[in-house]
DNA sequence: CAGGTGTTTACAACTCGTTTACATCCCATC
DNA sequence: GATGGGATGTAAACGAGTTGTAAACACCTG
């Protein structure tokens, strides 16, 4: 949700229009109107997709790929190179896709999907100290070593581990991980957090915050 | 190497112009005059790709895609409808590409190959700890002796093979093993995990996360 | 209609979250 | 620094809900 988008594009009247579509279709934009701003700008920040001229002053589109492929980011060239011999180029180069100016704003909506559908969904991993959460494989990992928690404790290290060095009273516990209209003793929580320090031997990492709740140290 | 690819077009010159110049290149073609023959095609042998004009007798090209997907063959459309709706329609059902009469056949060659690469090099034997998975035979090899798997148990195997390690809930089995539009209980994944186990003596392998789903296991 | 396959059902077995009960700890107050 | 009342640690019991499993049922194919 929510991909940063490179427009590489020296018409101002062009770039403005796709930046405009795009925002509209949810997607956060910048733009480089020649080559060099964009080289900058793919130096400065991390990019979901370039949407690539091929004609642009200082740096063209062509000798652009190598970075974009160097910074892992897919590029699709818009251009009114209509010629077989740049889009094969282009795509040989390593290029995702290649349209032709004039183009539809909604097939290159759809074109721009499917290349980020295509990238492979990163899995999320949480790590705090020696202990690393897999999401994808719902497993928590101490030292390496494969710690068995029961669904309760791994969405209360979860919580944790988002939230290091914060105190977390007892009543956002509960909120965080039992959900907003849970209703039930607090007492609920220590019994969980109980579990926690012993299945991590996490005595001394989680500290009670006396009167009000808990909180993951930072520190030994 | 040696990609065999389905060529699904209605007009013979068309099909042929392109059989020939694929079969220089060093692709295996195989022509279908119509979407009845392309089903027929798929059912008995294997494809790399498929190159599918849209307008066909029979079973035009958008109600073919599904009967693809399901067989994990990569579609490329290739059709004189140049409207944006049809082309937004094609890659939205799922194609991988589409190009647009006339087109020129280095182009094609190039988008073909992309689309090909993208593949992942999918070993045809799939392995896992003792147990080999037999793609023609349908059967499994435990420690060199073969175990007998009904069709939905070999589906399932090689589900929870090609993702070890993941937690798979029930829901995702049931898509990937029963098919995006199956309605059932999903009490039914339970029977068949149970078979499986029992037949691999897998207790140990496949384990359950409770409330969640079931992870075949990386260690021991 | 038989044989084999997949699904549903029913119940047994089990798991986990919550609560309870009591031991222990903390700290404000004396 | 002793004391007491409230807060926290912890083990155990309970029950709701989940999973394991066999058997019944439905369906297709020849």
């Amino acid at each position: 949700m929510n991909e940063r988008i490179l427009i590489v594009e020296d018409d101002e009247a062009i770039s403005k229009l796709i930046a405009t579509n795009l925002m509209v279709a949810g997607y956060q934009t910048c733009c480089a109107l020649d080559g060099q701003q964009a080289l900058n700008a793919i130096k400065d920040a991390s990019f979901d997709l370039a949407l690539c001229d091929i004609m642009l002053p200082e740096v063209d589109g062509f000798e652009l790929l190598p970075f974009m492929r160097e910074k892992q980011i897919p590029v699709i060239y818009v251009s009114a190179k209509a010629d077989v011999q740049s889009r094969v180029q282009g795509l040989r180069l390593g290029a995702e896709d290649y349209l032709v100016k004039p183009f539809d704003i909604l097939e290159l909506l759809v074109r721009m999907e499917k290349v980020l559908a295509r990238r492979q969904p990163v899995p999320e991993v949480f790590s705090f100290a020696d202990v690393t959460l897999c999401e994808e494989s719902h497993t928590a990992l101490k030292g390496g070593h494969m710690v068995s928690l029961k669904p309760m404790e791994y969405e209360l290290l979860r919580t944790f581990i988002k939230h290091p060095g914060m105190m977390l009273t007892r009543e956002a516990l509960l909120h965080q991980v039992w959900g907003d209209e849970y209703i039930g003793e607090t007492r609920t929580v220590d019994v969980h957090v109980a579990a926690l320090r012993k299945k991590l031997c996490w005595n001394e990492r989680i500290t009670t915050v006396y009167k009000l709740g808990y909180r993951l140290e930072v520190n030994a």
